[in-house]
DNA sequence: TATTGTTATACTCTATAACTATA
DNA sequence: TATAGTTATAGAGTATAACAATA
């Protein structure tokens, strides 16, 4: 016992019953999951979260993208060019500002994301197979609190 | 409209309101905050991770413990030097077997655990502030309901 | 011969920096 | 000169494969 106050020492009451924790490990499983599961179309998460994007938002420059994406513009780059590669998006000059890409998602693209989504709500059944009706509302009401806690959209 | 039936096209009812989705996205961020605390201590949620299995066990070989955490052999290997420089753990070859490395955490291990226990405590303060107190005891349930069905322990 | 830990190597993801074209 | 996109390069993280010691 390393520790003369009332915390813990090591995982008594430990790490691993934290919220933190728990969310950190069972959310990098399930992204595993979904992962996997998009496989087969070519996609990798960041992917189809690009087509999420331009799917509330219908049109968009790749910097636009990038900065709500929070990733670097090189990234976006490549995303948009495999998107663009399986007839997901199109990239479109923007004639008032020839340096700018604008990026629209396809019909294919809409498509495409439909089948993620729907593979998304598969692993959902499974995810929340064992809770109530009661349980699966407080949970949709507390993932929404803690997102905007932690700064999510 | 690239859907005849039911299913959604694109986002209507989208992807981003998937279990799957915000689970994940939000594990990523809370995983990320929990990064950036523990960094001024010289460790990754790895590390940490390494450090909550050995307190639950007390010692375990290296190939279990990779085994258990679901890593390569070899990260265990770096992992292992990591702490074991920071004096968090200590290694001592089985006489039994000697091939075997057993680790240990030290009671400088114990100390570092808890100081992550701590930070991760106090971030998961900041994300259920604006809970109640019903919809925290629900989390907990469905947290650990969602977990058994990921196959976490 | 099989297994534990280790080292060497390679692969994936992503960011930073340098470059091109427009403005 | 400043900005959007692109390309080149580099770093982090982790796995696979080759290897050494021990069983």
């Amino acid at each position: 016992m390393s520790d003369v106050n009332g915390a813990a020492d090591g995982d008594s009451a430990g790490l691993t019953s934290t919220v933190v924790f728990r969310l950190g490990t069972l959310g990098a499983v399930v992204t595993d999951r979904f992962t996997r599961a998009i496989e087969e179309l070519g996609l990798k998460p960041k992917h189809v979260g690009l087509m999420a994007a331009l799917s509330r938002d219908a049109v968009a420059s790749q910097q636009e993208l990038a900065a709500r994406m929070g990733v670097a513009p090189s990234l976006m780059v490549s995303l948009a060019d495999h998107l663009e590669g399986l007839g997901a998006v199109q990239r479109v000059r923007d004639p008032q500002d020839r340096r700018r890409q604008v990026l629209t998602l396809t019909e294919e693209g809409h498509d495409l994301l439909g089948r993620c989504t729907s593979m998304a709500r598969t692993l959902d059944d499974e995810l929340v197979a064992g809770l109530t009706e009661d349980q699966r509302k407080s949970l949709d009401e507390v993932l929404r609190v803690m997102a905007g806690r932690a700064g999510l959209p």
